[in-house]
DNA sequence: ATTTTGGGCACT
DNA sequence: GTGCCCAAAATT
């Protein structure tokens, strides 16, 4: 008899051994639907020699009772969900559900049936049916749109159905998707943009795993230069996966979609509509979906046909996954690439060093775009020191900035002013007695949005009205906001300039395509003198007449003792610096700093990206981060602090003692509190000799948590909350 | 994760 | 003995 393999979708048993029934062949990689119980459970198949499980006789073994009539998974898609449980110290199934994600695309008909006339003629006529007759000629839809149409009721309808004059037709529920033609526009492309295309076609052309650093500044036409080897692979019949940091704000590139390739893009991000899910999942499975466009959870979906992957702003943190299986797309694609044999491209004008190392030590193919496009000049930068040209008491922008703004009001040129910062101000404090709000979930400062009248907690969602008095000694108007965020930077600047049209681009303000839609015109029309907006702004937009960029406070991300806080910093300001000047007019920059020496900033406003990256290398190296070293984060967590803390204690007694291996902690979590669990953590460092996820193993392998303890392994964390 | 089971206990 | 609650075991 033959036994088969399950990988099935639930935490706690990952594997279980079936058996196939008479007639049916079960080919790994199929998606199959099991008994567990009297209940049934959704798994896919595997190879019983590559996922080990717990012996059971085989009259225990009860049979398959479907194969979901879905594309199975292919082999090299399941040694990518291998690979990464492995990389990432997850499991199989969490990473295999990342796959299935779709909710709704397996269960539920793929047809539904639709209804027309035949053209025959009923034995007995009513005015009812007459009217019915006459008004849906041509017509063809479900009996209830049928009825609204024909001004009818849908019994009149079923009596036609049933003597034959209506008619039913199947019809696949999910429309397809227009296909997109890689001749529609072929751009002129600069000399150097068309060395890079020529290179990345040919790489398309192989059909071989070719990883590739796409280097170039802002403004020298990435996206128009990585769309050949797209449009090479389109006319070879292959997918192309593009994957973006944000993909609900990316109008932008939606737009430059359409214009070359003549029709939109499949798009898949989280919060599509479950049929528009279903409807994209299915066309992805079926090779029906050619491009797909999507943000990091697209990197899993069952492509059959992948020929290339694009990762565009690679350098970007929204990459890392912060819950759950906590990957890295950015890695995790060239590991695609490598397992099915295709060009993957990371494209950014400030590549992550752990890139760049790769690029250096020649692994990855590095290809440049060392000038803008169409002759635009790379913006002057200069710093504004905050000790030595305060702003006034109670405002935040220096009178140079003041001044600049002033200038380009002046000339109708458009401003940018970036801040981190979302909100009207991050802290409010009572001026009586010092009590601070603070979020009761969180160890985190409740941020006041004047905008919403709200004091808000940015980690958990937790919103509450701001009161009259101060909650611990009942004075009256004695709350303050301290410190400044987008929307304080807005009143201040139309205090400033009452006649100027200021715009705050925020999450907030921009939480919808329609909306960033909007916004995106306005400025593009030069509607908007003043932008005002969070790291959103720096992200791809392109408004030609924008030239002038105010950075309020640069020293914002240095703060905190985050491993990579110099590096973001950096790629913080440069995207930001990047939109000015990309027009006829060139840009300058302004960014406002205490620190003004700090190797960040100067490298910054000197424009040498060399220095601060051989700087920040060196800084690597010798904490051994990475690509010197490698880092994890285990989080022990729980409701009750108490068990949080013993716990972490317990396991850190077996911490392992392992030459090339540090492991510090446990100690409060960077937010000890988030969304009311307690959190404690360890950092281990490693030599990358070190096999560090199977210490990790081995090491929480030891210890069994009670119910309410969670356990989250981070391997190359990101963010250090 | 969800369902089944079985033991302990109060109540009849 | 029966019903009820809760913890533990089983699920292939």
């Amino acid at each position: 008899m033959n036994r088969i393999r399950c990988l099935v979708f639930n935490r706690a048993l990952e594997v279980l051994d079936y058996r196939a029934p008479e007639g049916m062949a079960v080919e790994p990689g199929a998606i199959v639907v099991a008994p567990l119980g009297p209940r049934q459970i959704t798994g896919i198949v595997w190879e019983p020699e590559r996922l080990p499980a717990q012996e059971v006789p085989a009259e225990k073994l009860r049979p398959i009772l479907e194969i979901i009539p879905v594309p199975p998974l292919s082999a090299p898609l399941r040694r990518l969900i291998e690979w990464t449980a492995d990389y990432y110290c997850a499991s199989p199934s969490s990473v295999a559900r990342m796959v299935i994600s779709s909710g709704g695309a397996l269960n539920g008909p793929a047809t539904m049936t639709e209804y027309r006339l035949s053209g025959g003629m009923p034995e007995r006529m009513t005015p009812q049916r007459e009217q019915a007759i006459e008004a849906l000629q041509g017509e063809q839809a479900t009996i209830r749109e049928l009825a609204s149409i024909a001004g009818v009721s849908e019994g009149v309808l079923r009596g036609l159905v049933s003597q034959g004059v209506i008619e039913p037709v199947t019809v696949a529920i999910d429309r397809p998707f227009d296909p997109a033609d890689p001749d529609y526009d072929v751009p002129e492309l600069s000399a150097e943009q068309r060395e890079v295309a020529d290179v990345l076609v040919n790489a398309v052309r192989a059909q071989e795993f070719a990883p590739f650093l796409l280097d170039g500044v802002t403004g020298s036409g990435k996206t128009e230069t990585y769309f050949e080897p797209m449009a090479e692979a389109i006319r070879m019949g292959r997918q192309v996966l593009v994957m973006l940091p944000e993909i609900a704000l990316t109008e932008n590139f939606l737009k430059r979609f359409e214009a070359r390739f003549g029709v939109a893009p499949v798009l898949w991000h989280s919060s599509l509509k479950s049929t528009e899910r279903r409807r994209a999942w299915r066309a992805i499975s079926e090779d029906s979906a050619q491009v797909v466009v999507g943000a990091r959870s697209a990197l899993f979906l069952p492509y059959p046909k992948l020929g290339l992957i694009v990762v565009d702003e690679a350098h970007e943190v929204s990459f890392k996954q912060d819950d759950g299986v906590r990957y890295n797309a950015r890695d995790v694609a060239v590991m695609r690439g490598h397992f099915e044999g295709f060009p993957v491209v990371l494209a950014s004008a400030t590549p992550a060093l752990e890139s760049l190392h790769m690029a250096d030590t020649g692994t990855y193919t590095r290809l440049e775009l060392p000038s803008r496009f169409g002759g635009a000049e790379l913006p002057h930068i200069d710093t504004i020191d905050l000790t030595e040209e305060p702003p006034e008491r109670g405002r935040w922008l220096s009178p140079r900035l003041v001044a600049a703004l002033e200038d380009r009001l002046a000339k109708h040129e458009q401003s940018l002013l970036f801040l981190n910062r979302r909100g009207y101000a991050p802290l409010t404090l009572c001026r009586n007695c010092g009590f601070r709000f603070q979020c009761a979930n969180c160890s985190a400062w409740l941020v006041e949005h004047r905008l919403s009248a709200r004091l808000a907690c940015h980690h958990c969602g937790h919103e509450e009205v701001p009161p009259a008095t101060c909650p611990e000694c009942g004075e009256l108007d004695c709350l303050v906001a301290c410190g400044p965020g987008v929307e304080r930077i807005a009143d201040e600047v139309a205090e400033l300039f009452p006649e100027a049209r200021i715009a705050v681009a925020t999450s907030d303000t921009l939480n919808s395509p329609e909306r960033a839609a909007e916004f995106i015109a306005a400025a593009e029309n030069a509607a908007i003198d003043i932008i005002i907006g969070t790291q959103l702004v720096t992200k791809g937009f392109h408004f030609p007449e924008l030239t002038l960029v105010g950075v309020i406070d640069a020293d914002l991300g240095l703060e905190g003792g985050d491993l990579r806080a110099a590096e973001r910093t950096y790629q913080q300001v440069a995207q930001v610096a990047g939109r000015a000047g990309r027009g006829a007019k060139p840009g300058e920059v302004l960014i406002q700093t205490r620190h003004p020496q700090a190797p960040v900033i100067a490298a910054l406003s000197d424009g040498n990206r060399d220095a601060f990256y051989e700087a920040e290398t060196e800084a690597r190296r010798h904490a051994g981060a990475p690509p010197f070293g490698r880092w994890a984060a285990i989080i022990i967590s729980s409701e009750d602090d108490a068990e949080a803390r013993s716990a972490a204690n317990r396991l850190g007694d077996t911490r392992p003692q392992i030459d090339g291996l540090m492991v510090l902690g446990p100690a409060p979590a960077p937010l000890a509190l988030l969304r009311g669990r307690y959190r404690y953590r360890f950092l281990v460092n490693a030599r990358r000799t070190a096999n560090l996820q199977q210490v990790l193993r081995d090491w929480l392998a030891q210890h069994d948590f009670p119910p309410g303890i969670r356990v989250g392994v981070d391997i190359d964390p990101y963010s250090f909350v």
